[in-house]
DNA sequence: CATTTGACAGGAA
DNA sequence: CTTCCTGCCAAAT
């Protein structure tokens, strides 16, 4: 099951909920690498499963979207993170309210 | 194998 | 709040 660092990325990302969203940085730390947030983007963007891979709920700290690999960009991005009922403001996701929490217990 | 690039983040000015 | 600089990791060249 390749336990390299990009595969625990993978996983928990196909964890993440719809309605929800995380951040590099949280991925990264979940992963077990605070300090490898620009390793998740290269991650995502390779992202070996797009279907699996909810890469689109997956934004900058700051609620920004960074980027998107898949058709239409960071626009159609944030339409899918709209449609799934995601609220933002100036183009940023709300992340203190929408950010995705881990199963805790 | 060495260097550069990139879908990041956080702190300082 | 914006802009610049530094640190870190993985993949690409």
């Amino acid at each position: 099951m390749t336990e390299s660092f990009t595969s625990r990325v993978y996983q928990l990302a196909s964890k993440i909920p719809k309605g929800k969203v995380s951040t590099y940085a949280q991925l990264a730390t979940l992963a077990g690498n605070p300090k490898a947030a620009r390793a998740v983007g290269t991650a995502m963007k390779h992202n070996p499963d797009m279907l699996r891979i909810p890469c689109h709920r997956v934004v900058g700290s700051n609620g920004a979207m960074r980027g998107y690999a898949g058709a239409g960009g960071v626009e159609m991005k944030k339409k899918m993170l709209m449609k799934e009922g995601i609220e933002m403001v100036n183009e940023r996701v709300i992340v203190h309210k929408f950010l995705w929490q881990p199963d805790l217990l």
